[in-house]
DNA sequence: ACTGCCGGGACGCCCCGTTGGT
DNA sequence: ACCAACGGGGCGTCCCGGCAGT
C-alpha cells in the first residue's frame, strides 16, 4: 500500500501548501487544510507528526526545487554570471507556477522571525550568490570595485524582495503574478551595469534576447 | 487626565510594537503584550477596540514616520535623486533604531497576504519612487534608457527586501542589525550606476562622503 | 442640584428599563444602557452601586406601581372580585404602556431562578390573590367548592403567563402588544364561571360592559 | 465507535440541561457545563458547534418529547378534550421529572424575547390547542359561546405560566416541584366549567378519578 | 499498515462590571 | 459627574493523542 500512501501524502502537502500560502503558518488551521481536499485528520497525523513537521516538509520541497534548478544550471552553463541570472529567472517562474514554492517562501519568511528550529532563509541564497560571484570574478566578468560579500548580500535580499512582491504583490496573488512577469528582468537591467564588465553585459543581453527576454 | 491617558497609550503601543516585531501579528498574543509592561487588559481595551485596531495604529505611526521623513527631505533638498537616496538611508536607520518602524514593516508584510482591509505596503513606496524619478528625469539625472515605472517597481521592492532583511536578518534581530549597517549603501553602490548619469553619480558620491558614508 | 440629579436618575432608570426589557438582565450590558441615552458610566455608578442595584430599583418601581394600583382599586371598590378583575386589567394595560413594568416583569422572572437576593415574583401576586379571595368568600361571591389557596395559585400563575405572553408574545413586542389587548379579558371569560356564583358573574359582566369590555 | 459518541453526547446534553435550567442561557457558562460532569471542551466542540447550537438541541429534544406525548395520546383517545387534559398532565409530570424538559422551557422563554432565530414557544402549543378545540367542538363537548381562537390562546398561555411556575416556582426548584404536584389539576378544576358541557365535565371528572386524580 | 472518529485541554480575543484620581 | 484603567472570565477553536475499524 505504499503507492496509495504516497499519493495521500502528496495531496496533503499540496493542500497544506495552498493554505499556508494564503493564510501563513499561524493563520492556517489544520482544519482548513484538511477540509480543503477532504483529507482526514488521522491521515494527516499519520504522515506528519505535527503542524510544524508539515510546514518543514513543504520548505524542504521548496529547497529541493531550488537546489535541483541550481545544479541543473551549473551543469549546463560554465559562466557563473549566466547561472546567476538564469537561476533568478527560473526561481521567479517557479514562484508564479508552483504553490509549494510560494508556500515555502512565505513559511521561511515568517518562521525565522519566530523561534523556529533551523530554516535559514536569506543565508542560503546569499551563500550561493557568494560562491557564484567568486567564480564570476575568476572569469573576469566582475567590475574591479565590486565587493563580493556585500554584493551577494544585496542581490539575495533584493531577489527575496522581488519574490515577495511577486508572490503577494497585490490583494489576490494570481492576478498580480500575471501582470508582472518580468520583475526580475527589471532588476538585472538596472543592477548588472553596476556589477559586470561591459563585455559581459553585452553577452548577457544577447543571451536574454535568445531566451526571448529583453534586458 | 488626558496626559496620563496619552502616556498609557504610548506604553501600550510600544509594548505591542516589540511583541509584534518579534512574534508577528498572529503569533503575538494580547496577553504577551500586556504582560510585557504590566499593562492591564482593560487599559488596552480602552484605547484600542481590537487587536486589529492596535496593529493598524502601529502601522499608521510607521507611515507617519516615513511621510514626515519624506516631507522633511523634500523641503531640504531640491534634487530628487538625493531625496531618494537619503530617504532610503533614513528609513534604514529608523529600522535599526525604532521598534515601531520594524513592527510596522512586519505587520504590513504579513497582512497584505491575508485579506486585510486597506494597507498598501509596496504600492505606496512605489508611488513615491515614481514621483521622485519623474522629477529626477526632469532634472536630467536619469540615464536615457531608464523606464520609470519598472525602475520604481524594482527599487521599492528591493528596498522592501532590504528592510525585511534588516528587520529579521537572522535569528535575533538586534545582533543582525548591528552587523549590516550599510546594507542600503550597498544597494546604491550597485544600482546607481545603472540608473543615473555619470555626473549625478559623482555628485552623489560626494554627498555620501560628506555624510560619512561610502558609496 | 437635587433636581438635576433626580432627572438624571430618571433617565438612567428608563434607559435601563428599555435595555433590560429587550435583552434581559445578563444580556444587557451597562455599556448598552449608558450608550443608549448618552449617560456616563460615572453618573450611573453615582446613583446605583451596581448593576444588581439598578435592576432592583426597576423592580421596586414596578412593585410600587402595582401596589398603588391595588390600593387605589381597594379604596374605590368594596367587592373583592371586582378588585381582582379590574386589577388584572390595570396591570395588563400597564404592561402594554410602561416599559418599566415590562422590564420589572422580565427581571423578576429571570432573577428568582438564579441565586438572587430576595425578589419573590409569583408569591406576592399569589398572596394578594389569596387575601382577595378570602374577602370574596365572605361576600358570598365564590362557588362553594372553590379551594382558596389552590385557586389563588392558579390565577396568579395564569396571569403571569398572560403577562409574559403579552410582553413578549411574538418576535417584536410592540406589534404583539397591540394585537392582543384583551388577552386578560379572555381569561376571565373562561375562568370566572368556574369560580364565582352565577349572580356575581352577571354583575361582573355588567361592570365589564360599563367599562367598554366584553366578558 | 458510534456508541461511545452517542453516550458522550447524551452526557453533555444532560449536564447542559441541568445548568441551563438553573442558571439560564446567559448565566450558564460552558465551563460550568463542562466541569459538572468532567466533560472536555473538545468533546463539547465536537458535538455542538456553539453554545447556541447546544441550547437548540435541548429545545429540540423538549419539542420531540411533547410531540411524542401528543401523538401517543391522540392515538389512544378519540375525545379531543381528554387529549387536552391528559396532555397537560403529562407535560406537567415531565416538567417535574425531566431536566431537559425544564431546561427547554426556560430556554425558549428566554430566547424569544431576545432576537433568536426560529423557536416559537407559545405559538406551537397554541396551535395544537386550537386544533384540538376544533375537534372538541365537532364532538359537541364545548359550550356554545366558547370562541376557539381566544380560548386556545388563553389556555396555552396559562399552561405556559403554570409550567414556568412549576419549573422555577421558588428558590430551589426541586422542593417547589414537590409542593405543587397538582397545579395543573387546579387549572382544569376552575377552567373546565367555563369551557365544556356539563356532561363532558362529569365524564372528565370520572376519568380523573380513574387516574387517581381529583378534578 | 493506514485511516478516521472522538475526545482533551489550552489559550486567544473580546468585553464586561467596577473602582481610583480629578 | 467622569475619564481612565482593571482584571476576571466567556466563548470559540485550535493542535493534538487514543482507540476502533478496514
Amino acid at each position: 500500500m505504499q503507492e496509495r500512501a504516497f499519493r495521500t501524502r502528496r495531496v496533503i502537502v499540496e493542500a497544506a501548501a495552498e493554505t499556508f500560502e494564503s493564510r501563513g503558518y499561524l493563520g492556517a488551521s489544520l482544519r482548513d487544510i484538511v477540509t480543503r481536499n477532504s483529507i482526514s485528520k488521522g491521515a494527516l497525523y499519520f504522515h506528519f507528526r505535527s503542524k510544524e513537521d508539515l510546514a518543514q516538509a513543504i520548505v524542504q520541497e521548496q529547497y529541493d526545487l531550488q537546489d535541483r534548478a541550481l545544479g541543473d544550471l551549473r551543469s549546463r552553463h560554465g559562466r557563473a554570471i549566466r547561472v546567476i541570472v538564469e537561476l533568478s529567472w527560473h526561481v521567479a517562474r517557479m514562484c508564479r507556477e508552483d504553490a509549494i514554492m510560494r508556500a515555502g517562501i512565505r513559511l521561511v519568511a515568517e518562521h525565522n522571525l519566530a523561534e523556529s528550529p533551523a530554516l535559514q532563509p536569506f543565508r542560503s541564497l546569499a551563500g550561493v550568490m557568494e560562491e557564484l560571484l567568486i567564480e564570476a570574478r575568476a572569469q573576469h566578468d566582475l567590475l574591479p570595485d565590486v565587493d563580493i560579500p556585500s554584493a551577494a548580500a544585496f542581490m539575495s535580499a533584493a531577489l527575496e524582495g522581488l519574490q515577495r512582491a511577486c508572490v503577494f504583490g497585490s490583494k489576490r496573488g494570481a492576478k498580480a503574478r500575471q501582470e508582472r512577469p518580468s520583475c526580475v528582468t527589471n532588476m538585472w537591467r538596472y543592477v548588472l551595469p553596476g556589477v559586470v564588465t561591459a563585455e559581459c553585459l553585452s553577452d548577457m543581453t544577447a543571451v536574454a534576447a535568445e531566451l526571448g527576454r529583453e534586458l
